[in-house]
DNA sequence: AGCACGCCGACT
DNA sequence: GTCGGCGTGCTC
């Protein structure tokens, strides 16, 4: 074919990389000719096999490899209107391919915003051109107002961002003022060096809109975001901004820790202990602790990290307490907001079936009354979580997953929250005919309907009745709906907002002085060991929605109380609660785990797989584990057996996971660097039928 | 991962 | 007789 062209006299190899996983053969860089040589991390299209793909040009890797059979195919076209991605983006890409056992050429190109990929070179010329050509005609920014002045705890908390040598854990309750500080801490950055940037990493931008628009209000055009929610065309001109140096400041999610920043001098990860910092597809990589090396790799550009939260998760409470990290304690509420009261209510005591006890109830008539608002927790959304039979013990299964399907009374739908299945209620038991079906236990749509009847006779000082709305992943489907539910509960057209975890995310609500919980065991005694962290977490959250204005609160006469329905009352997590005493439920927690020897005090990896069969899945398991045997690395890292993943089966593929365990990170990573050269073998020829996939994740956060 | 080639069931 | 299922093999 056209590979029988000749080089031209002068032509040099070049090594590329491109997005294909190791399995394909193509794990290393790939070595094309180029008329000239071309610089490390310039973009080119290459052939590759019958099409032609994006590729990155690699400097060559320390250890030569032999050179490939057949000729050198010439790179296609060269990109020279973009600036090659610089030195530390490599190093960055380097290391997160290396530690979460992935290719160079997926987690490089991955970084790429997807339209990057179909450009040509000339689309991608007139692109910049008009990038360039549309910020000259922009007005300039205009930051508006003075920056407030500053708390004691936020003038300490400044100084020690600018002069620590470590990532800052900034440990600072809800409403202590934490944004002012990464405000600031942005604002002398860009003072004092006219090309600095700063990346500001929020886990759901959509969720979070009053930190964007704080930061577009300090400085204005300076600004932008980097997220899912973008256009490919608004991802891509975003992301040119940001390498070419017009972006000063990138908001984004995780995704936006590869984003590429040349002149980047401070990260600040908010909500840093937020599970969707890892991602859980493709190079299941932590944002956060990416964040922390990549400001290593900038450390003599000066650059600095800062890890926000009010609960901080174990690892970088534990961090900061052998000095790993620098913590700096904003404990005081502004504006004097204070503390809501924990009442915990014994559902032992209950009548069974409870959702919500008559002392929750009375509390929050009491509050409506009185023109305050109240927000109802309940992690569940849907009507019920299942519905069953009386007669024959029948229950709405999944016919895909290993999970019951929820009741959906709205649309009258029975739906699988794991797999899509969607069907229509049925009439009568499938199994037994018996018309008589029962939803068992609730979910949001239930208590939102349940309090409107409780509710019913309440009027509001106007007369009207008392509104209730419902926000979780159904209500906020539609677009502008979450807007304008929060619009909503802000204007006080809703006095009780009921939701899953999403209502207890940083919404600067004014008038609510009661939180509820109403079904909250479930998460405290869960399989997963992490299970209470996220729920002290998610509690102290949703508290913090309370009371946020304290002369509201002062003049109402109101006290301000969080609610929460347990048949474990005496739990300690509880205690710690009671006292926002997130210290004490870590130091408690920090015990439990080194005593039994979990991260992180131990470092995990995962090996997945997913299969047609589990048994299939199971057997690929074991033998991985048969030919981790010998590896470097093996005498300090525990193999747990293969096992069935909680939920075993979705969407009609069976899952089971090994367990990697140790003490010793080098080791850890030893292994998995050794033991995946050999999967990709076993994969190959041992008999492995059945098995669909299968996957690393280090460092994984869920089981 | 793509994208081909290649060998067995229900349709114009 | 073809259209099309997805099994295996290759890509510097």
């Amino acid at each position: 074919m056209a590979d029988a062209v000749v080089p031209p006299a002068g032509a040099v190899a070049v090594e590329v990389v491109v997005a294909a996983p190791a399995h394909s053969g193509l794990g290393e860089p790939l070595t094309y000719l180029a008329a000239r040589p071309l610089a490390p991390g310039t973009l080119v299209r290459v052939p590759l096999g019958r099409r032609e793909v994006l590729g990155m040009v690699w400097e060559p890797t320390a250890t030569p490899r032999e050179a490939p059979a057949g000729a050198l195919r010439p790179v296609a076209e060269v990109w020279e209107a973009l600036p090659p991605l610089d030195a530390r983006w490599r190093a960055l890409v380097a290391f997160a391919a290396r530690y979460y056992q992935r290719t160079l050429g997926e987690v490089a190109l991955a970084a790429l915003p997807p339209a990057l990929r179909t450009l040509s070179a000339a689309q991608l010329t007139r692109r910049l051109h008009k990038a360039a050509r549309a910020r000259h005609s922009a007005a300039p920014s205009t930051p508006g107002g003075q920056p407030p002045s500053v708390t004691d705890a936020q003038a300490h908390a400044l100084a020690v961002i600018d002069t620590s040598d470590r990532p800052v854990l900034l440990f600072g309750a809800t409403g202590s003022g934490k944004t002012e500080v990464y405000l600031q801490a942005t604002a002398r950055l860009l003072a004092d060096d006219p090309e600095a940037q700063a990346l500001v990493l929020v886990p759901e931008i959509n969720l979070t809109p009053q930190l964007e628009q704080r930061f577009r209000a300090r400085f204005g055009d300076a600004v932008t975001t980097l997220h899912s929610g973008l256009t490919p065309a608004q991802r891509l001109q975003h992301w040119l901004a940001a390498h070419r140096g017009q972006a000063r400041i990138v908001l984004g999610t995780r995704t936006a820790v590869l984003a590429s920043l040349p002149r980047l001098r401070l990260i600040v990860v908010d909500e840093e202990h937020d599970p969707s910092y890892k991602s859980q597809e493709g190079a299941r990589y932590s944002a956060r602790d990416l964040a922390v090396y990549r400001a290593r790799l900038g450390a003599d550009l000066g650059c600095r990290v800062v890890l926000g939260s009010a609960t901080p998760a174990l690892e970088s409470w534990h961090a900061a307490a052998v000095g790993r990290y620098q913590r700096v304690d904003m404990a005081q509420r502004m504006g004097g907001a204070c503390w809501p009261q924990l009442r915990l209510v014994d559902m032992r005591q209950q009548p069974r079936g409870t959702t919500l006890a008559p002392a929750l109830l009375a509390a929050i008539e009491a509050r409506l009354a009185r023109g305050e608002q109240a927000l109802v927790l309940l992690n569940r959304r849907g009507y019920a979580p299942v519905i069953a039979c009386d007669a024959c013990g029948w229950k709405s299964g999944c016919p895909h997953c290993s999970a019951h399907l929820v009741y959906h009374k709205g649309d009258r739908s029975l739906r699988c929250h794991h797999c899509g299945h969607a069907a229509r209620v049925p009439r009568a038991c499938p199994d037994c005919g018996n018309v008589d079906l029962t939803p068992i236990g609730r979910g949001t749509e239930q208590l939102e309907e349940q309090l409107a009847l409780a509710l019913a006779s309440l009027r509001r000082a106007d007369g009207s009745p008392v509104r209730i709305g419902r926000l979780d992943a159904d209500t906020a489907r539609a677009a502008g709906a979450l807007e304008h539910t929060l619009e909503a509960v802000h204007s006080g057209a809703i006095d009780v907002l009921v939701g899953t975890q999403m209502i207890a995310k940083g919404h600067d609500f004014r008038r609510i002085t009661l939180v509820a919980s109403v079904n909250t065991d479930g998460a405290l005694f869960a399989s997963d060991w992490r299970a209470p962290e996220r729920l002290f977490t998610l509690l102290m959250q949703a508290a913090g929605r309370a009371g946020r204005d304290a002369a509201f609160v002062a003049a109402q006469g109101s006290v301000v109380e969080l609610w929460v329905q347990t048949a474990y009352p005496q739990h300690p997590l509880f205690a710690a609660l009671a006292r926002h005493d997130y210290a004490a439920f870590a130091a408690q927690q920090l015990h439990e785990r080194r005593t039994a020897g979990m991260p992180p005090f131990s470092h995990q990896a995962l090996l997945r797989a997913e299969a047609r069969q589990l048994d299939a899945a199971l057997a690929w398991l074991r033998h991985a584990a048969a030919a981790a045997h010998d590896l470097p690395g093996r005498p300090h890292v525990t193999l747990y057996a293969p096992v069935p993943m909680t939920m075993t089966r979705v969407a009609g593929i069976e899952r089971a996971q090994l367990l990697l365990e140790s003490p010793h990170r080098p080791a850890l990573q030893a292994l998995l660097a050794a033991w995946l050269p050999r999967l990709h073998t076993l994969r190959a020829h041992a008999d492995t039928r059945g098995l669909v996939r299968w996957a690393i994740d280090v460092d994984p956060l869920s089981f």
